[in-house]
DNA sequence: ATGGACCTTCCAGTACAGGGGAAGGTCAAG
DNA sequence: CTTGACCTTCCCCTGTACTGGAAGGTCCAT
């Protein structure tokens, strides 16, 4: 299978697999004897693993380390675990931020509901924000 | 007034102000003699304007259109409501997604809870993702 | 006159996940 | 035999908001 294949097979694109490769997250492939690249089928259950750790928030590195206990032969359940219990806290804290955030934004823009001002000092550039 | 001095007023470096000066927030100043930047204390509350805008998650670009306008003499307070408006709708998209998210992740981590996993095809890496 | 604290410019890099495009090699069809 | 679709490596660019450091000038006190 060329590079243009797998691209087409898993949804994504060769300068991406090129990229992944580059990092890593894709082992070395065989080479044909003009030197393209070809991958097993197993590639692609590879860059589907990938794409579910990517939906899962976590970055290619964090992908990365998981592929790498996989490949040394171990079962990288527990480290899984580890990385979705810190994802989840991170996560629960970007919304607990956002929510303050949107609470603020929202109090500005009802502010800025107001008919025109009439004081709109300019020292201060806009005294809606 | 020197950099230092003002970056020290306003709370921040003498580093972001050349950055800000340089991407056209902060104006060019008056310069002495020796060619050191020669700050007004107007120069504070733009700096705080600024401040405010990224505390409702405006990009710095967003923050220099309010301010072009206002250097031009208009009241920038229609502009400032879109970009609140925008920002808002924003916030709440960014919001559910990770709301989206983190059922997701927590369904991931929870599957993950699982003691010891009998059946982990290498094939797919791993079963919990 | 010398040290230290300040200032100047410019260049480069950070994190993240790729994308753009050049210059050149390869393969199958017409 | 040539055209077009594919492949290779290479290096730079994107956006965001800065940060670090080098090389050199200035100001004030001792």
């Amino acid at each position: 299978m060329r590079i243009g294949e797998l691209a087409e097979a898993s949804g994504t694109t060769t300068k991406t697999l090129r990229f992944y490769e580059e990092q890593g997250l894709l082992p070395p492939t065989e080479r044909t004897m003009s030197g393209y690249r070809d991958y097993t089928t197993e590639a692609v259950s590879r860059i589907d693993f990938i794409h579910r750790g990517q939906a899962a928030g976590l970055t290619l590195a964090q992908i990365k380390q998981i592929l790498d206990i996989r490949d040394r032969g171990q079962a990288p359940c527990g480290h899984v675990r580890d990385l979705l219990d810190a994802r989840l806290a991170d996560i629960e804290k970007q919304i607990s931020d956002l929510v303050a955030l949107r609470d603020n934004v929202s109090a500005l823009r009802d502010a800025a509901a107001d008919p025109e001002p009439d004081t709109c000092a300019t020292a201060d550039v806009c005294r809606y924000l």
